[in-house]
DNA sequence: TAACAATAGTTGCATATGCAAATATACACT
DNA sequence: AGTGTATATTTGCATATGCAACTATTGTTA
């Protein structure tokens, strides 16, 4: 296809930020100084305690960098904590501390609600329509 | 449509990164040193050149302060210049300089070659269908 | 006209990202 | 064992963004 898909990059990059501002500011209105990247290494660590932090940047594709500052920032507010690893001492495992877990239950049911209001009026078919198209981009921009 | 939604948050946002880097890295590759976001402003300046910083906010869908420092860098790099205005002399006007206006052409055919290469395997169809979604997730998340 | 509100732009602070370079540790191979 | 390579994480630098606070200027209106 050609000449058509002229702004597929605006609208991808203005519709991504608007949907991290909503959830930002839901977090916030509820209480929780927390932003929407530090909820997604919640969310992982919730289903997977224990990650290392390359895990961790594989699972959320960000690179090394993003996940050792992201860490340092969650570990400052006290909702996770680095343990260092017996077999091999370049490693650290992530865990989430009890307020880490209790901050997860208590935002889980926000997020689901931001995830409805966010998808209102589409269909599931949309849903599978759009998934495999949004991959299909990231697949077309990851060759060489 | 309720709990089917689950990742459309990760899918927008590794996408849209994915996206953004491809142009930067092609950027650099192609000699020069520009921003995605840097090369919107510039694209809107080429076909509207003179705008005001708040025009150029609305446009991109930024605020002030992020068009400020983009330009701010912009003008550093002599892409662009601050006019001020006769009759409001809180404002000034943006253009493009000639070294932008040679840039914004070297870079359009790259451009143009990216996306078609993000939509590769994807129809018109696909392009309306996606557009569609998009635009009404971003709807959604507009109202309060 | 004086007071107040609105508009245009800038600056400071916190966070996130990409990249390159650095450190520390583990692994592999001769 | 010793050298070189790979892996895990951190740090520095540049850029971008959201938000709040600030300055300067313009508009409104009592």
């Amino acid at each position: 296809m050609q000449a058509e898909n002229n702004k597929i990059g605006y609208y991808l990059e203005r519709t991504t930020r608007l949907v991290k501002l909503n959830f930002h500011q839901a977090f916030k209105n509820a209480g929780f100084n927390i932003t929407p990247e530090q909820w997604v290494i919640l969310d992982i660590l919730n289903s997977q305690n224990g990650l290392s932090q390359s895990d961790l940047a594989e699972q959320s594709f960000k690179d090394a960098p993003s996940i050792s500052r992201i860490i340092d920032t969650l570990a400052r507010k006290s909702f996770v904590e680095r343990k260092p690893v017996k077999n091999d001492r370049r490693k650290f495992e992530i865990f989430l501390t009890e307020d880490g877990i209790k901050t997860v239950k208590a935002l889980t049911p926000l997020v689901n609600k931001l995830r409805n209001q966010s998808w209102q009026g589409l269909s599931k078919e949309d849903y599978t329509k759009f998934l495999k198209i949004i991959n299909k981009i990231f697949d077309n921009m990851s060759k060489e």
